[in-house]
DNA sequence: CGCATTTGACCTGCGC
DNA sequence: GCGCAGGTCAAATGCG
């Protein structure tokens, strides 16, 4: 605080160089404490010098040698003594010699003092107006930075966080402006910055990818380390609904929800939500990689649907859709229908997590999210075109492709491809 | 004893 | 405004 008060001081200092105050064209007739046309600082007037050749105020060059090394810290002391006023002023000029003149004396005194005063004036209005000007020029670049960023808020987290920081150690607010509406706004620009920034982080949270798949143990083994922290009855479902969240690392925000199927109590639903804010082990990197390339491509939102890659006709199993009836966007890979023969040719498939039952990989396909419920809603069908534009994002199916090759553990380093240019998977190649 | 789990209470959003 | 459902918290409990 101390250190951007300093600043900001040398910044209104700064831009006062090159900056022509009204006394300089009457430079011959008074000399001003602080003017930059006298770059000589001035600590104490001699009011009475008996040099009448010279100005009427002089400056005691004595005293400057003496606080030479103070320079920085005593202009600081004579632009407060500027401000405070006239009172100060007579005390110091006491203090400079005055043995107590005569009435004559004393009207002079009088009359250099108010002029003093009023040059004063002026120059404490110039610096007002200067500081003035600086505080506009940082509003609008403050706006102009704000717009940026709103109009380009899709991968830009860092760039808030940064410009943000940027923001925070160069905002100074004299205290005598903070009344000011126009700091206020300030402080609106600032409680913008924080809304923009927290509602991309609650989206990317909230953004989930559901992994539908057999097994008889409570949880699948991800590679992730979880903690259960609450249980609940979900409506529809006689079986409870587990909610765990990561503690790979402190303030990991990835979620994640565990609940059995209420028609087949062997499919297991896994529902991940939010993004590792940490290494992962070799063994998670699949699963982590697709909730996230999920959760960017429901941010990104949907891509055209001139390149729909030709995977979508031939391979309808590798089809995310969105969920219609979850609160949240949701992505639902399906790892339980058994008419995967028909497409996986290479049968039984074992789930490699760490269950005690091995998992017969069915038809990996996509549905609504709509197993624990049985319901469906116009979303379902407006939501239908926007998932066919999702499975068209490159990077989401690459990620898919990568979580279902370790799914399957038929993954033999490359042979399961998925390129761009082809727009199309394939996991088994003849 | 420390850590993980359980479980009831509480909060929040949404529909009526 | 009220009730419901989903989600989270935190004290109580269990376990190694």
């Amino acid at each position: 605080m101390e250190a951007a008060a300093i600043r900001c001081e040398n910044m209104v200092l700064n831009s006062l160089d090159g900056h022509k105050f009204p006394h300089e064209t009457n430079s011959n007739t008074n000399t001003y404490i602080g003017s930059p046309a006298d770059h000589s600082l001035i600590n104490e007037m001699d009011f009475f010098s008996t040099n009448t050749s010279s100005n009427i105020i002089q400056p005691v060059k004595k005293e400057q040698q003496h606080h030479h090394h103070h320079h920085d810290q005593q202009q600081l002391q004579l632009n407060l003594n500027v401000i405070v006023g006239s009172n100060n002023l007579y005390a110091t000029k006491r203090t400079a010699g005055c043995n107590g003149g005569t009435k004559t004396q004393s009207a002079h005194k009088l009359v250099v003092l108010q002029a003093e005063l009023e040059n004063m004036k002026r120059e404490n209005e110039c610096l007002r107006s200067m500081v003035t000007q600086v505080k506009e020029k940082y509003i609008y670049l403050q706006r102009y930075i704000e717009d940026y960023n709103i109009h380009d808020t899709t991968n830009n987290i860092k760039t808030i966080n940064v410009v943000k920081e940027d923001k925070k150690q160069s905002l100074f607010v004299p205290l005598d402006l903070k009344n000011d509406s126009r700091v206020d706004s300030l402080d609106n620009a600032d409680a913008k910055f924080d809304s923009i920034k927290d509602g991309v982080d609650a989206s990317m949270r909230r953004v989930r990818v559901a992994v539908r798949a057999r097994s008889e143990a409570s949880m699948i083994s991800d590679g992730c380390q979880w903690r259960k922290y609450g249980q609940k009855m979900a409506k529809g479902n006689p079986c409870p609904r587990a909610y765990y969240r990561c503690t790979m690392a402190i303030g990991c925000p990835v979620r994640k929800q565990v609940q059995r199927c209420a028609q087949d109590r062997s499919v297991l639903t896994t529902t991940y939500e939010g993004t590792h804010n940490h290494p992962l082990p070799q063994t998670a990197m699949a699963m982590a990689s697709t909730t996230s390339a999920a959760a960017s491509m429901l941010l990104s939102g949907p891509k055209s649907s001139s390149d729909h890659p030709i995977l979508s006709p031939h391979y309808p199993h590798l089809t995310p859709i969105l969920s219609a009836t979850a609160p949240f966007p949701t992505v639902t890979l399906d790892l339980t229908n058994p008419k995967s023969d028909h497409y996986l040719r290479q049968p039984p498939f074992h789930f490699p997590f760490s269950t005690n039952t091995p998992m017969v990989l069915g038809h990996v396909t996509s549905q609504l999210n709509n197993a624990t419920d049985g319901r469906s809603s116009d979303r379902e069908v407006t939501n239908a075109a926007t998932a066919a534009d999702f499975t068209s994002d490159p990077h989401f199916m690459a990620a898919l492709v990568a979580a279902i090759g370790s799914v399957i553990g038929n993954n033999n380093g490359g042979d399961n491809v998925y390129t761009k240019n082809d727009t199309s998977i394939n996991l088994y190649p003849p």
